[in-house]
DNA sequence: GAAGTCATTTGACCTTAGTCAAGGAGGGCT
DNA sequence: AGCCCTCCTTGACTAAGGTCAAATGACTTC
């Protein structure tokens, strides 16, 4: 097994020596589905790399629900940005969705490497940056768009990702509801919504875009024209 | 006018020799009540600390509601994180919540000076790091919170700052519910209803806690016992 | 001090999404 | 095949907040 951590973004400046250094302190893992890497609160002294599988972030209300923050996908690096922190601790827990494979690396010694390279510096805070411009659409998403918005425009971003108007949903369903807040029971209704309007043909998690300018409104402006109206199960009649 | 940038966090540890420096791409200027500063989407070439008043930073929905995603206080940078970007555009738009004044710094020049001086690249991803953990609670008490758990998180933390029971809301209702992401209907009726169960007195703007230990619990997991079956102005009944 | 403007409150009602409970459907195992 | 298990779907209903509109209050400005 010989992989190049400089692969990742964020170590893709060190020189020879510096990969070395950081090796040094790392120690790779394999997780099981399911398996917790760590828990909110605990001390962050270690980050990740992600080699294989996935790892979700998340974190639990006070009656058990979870919200999933972020999936990280193979070569991507979470919680370094913790190490800047005086007294470093984890905001999310982390497991794996389905089995996963990471080398995690000691952040004091990372620093350490850091201190001595700015571009790694420049590296670092780029992706801050970046990370944290992710989490403010995220909160817009939230407060200032529907279930059904978000839902639209996570289908395009997979098309996007794909490349074909014909896909695969990345995790099972109740996951991605979850990440996009909402209950599996919503995810579904919604999607069967879309599909009823032609909007999208599902079977499983197969799913084909089929009228792409619609669904990109949708994402935009949720119901140009109505499509809450005729949301199924309202019991309007009844009153 | 002779202010110490020092005192800003991110400023804190430049020599005289760069705080010169900065200081001369540096512009002061003075907002008017609700003077827009920068709008979403527009080129970010300059960051700010603010010096005087306070700086709304929001998102804007489609059909004109408004998210605040931050209110910043005299003595913090803000859009700094930005510079690290290829392509930087604000996430966010912002403007002057009453009058206000501010230094603007050319974020160009500000990269150069970083780049001779890891401590501050430290102290920016310092604050970054923060800046991100922050987020995440946000979209934590966004998902899985209700309106009331963080009323009455916001009222702790006031009542903390303060440190005292008795203290005034620190901005207009208004702005306050935007920044907690509910309707001023909703701010409203639940101060009112905190109120009525005697968790605290408020006139006006003038709130006093009366039963904190309450208020906390219920910051923590809402509805130790029932707050929300006795909700006012429910229509119930007429069923 | 009257008029006007703006923020807040209250009332009545509506919409979104969550809850709870009951069925399916698919996959792996024996 | 039959069984179990987990995930997904569907139905009926509830709850939290939003909406709209009117009433009140508070603060300016003339």
């Amino acid at each position: 097994m010989n992989i190049d951590i400089r692969s990742a973004h964020l170590f893709s400046s060190l020189n020879d020596h510096q990969v070395t250094q950081v090796l040094e302190s790392s120690h790779i893992s394999t997780l099981k589905d399911g398996e917790s890497l760590f828990e909110t609160g605990d001390d962050a002294n270690r980050f990740f790399l992600v080699i294989g599988g996935q790892i979700k972030l998340f974190r639990v209300s006070s009656n058990g629900d979870q919200k999933i923050i972020d999936i990280i996908q193979p070569g991507n690096t979470f919680a370094e940005a913790l190490m800047f922190m005086e007294h470093p601790i984890y905001p999310v827990s982390a497991e794996a969705l389905g089995p996963a494979r990471i080398i995690s690396f000691d952040s004091k010694r990372f620093l350490h490497i850091l201190s001595e390279s700015i571009e790694v510096c420049f590296r670092i805070m780029g992706t801050m940056s970046q990370r944290l411009r992710g989490l403010i659409k995220e909160i817009d998403d939230l407060t200032l768009q529907s279930a059904t918005t978000r839902m639209c425009a996570m289908l395009l971003r997979r098309m996007d990702e794909v490349g074909m108007s014909r896909f695969t949903l990345p995790a099972a369903k109740g996951v991605l509801a979850a990440r996009l807040s909402m209950k599996p029971e919503t995810f579904s209704r919604i999607l069967q919504n879309l599909s009823s309007k032609s909007i999208l043909e599902l079977k499983g998690s197969e799913i084909e875009i089929i009228d792409v300018s619609l669904l990109r409104s949708l994402a935009h402006i949720e119901s140009i024209y109505g499509l809450e109206p005729e949301m199924p199960c309202r019991v309007r009649s009844s009153l």
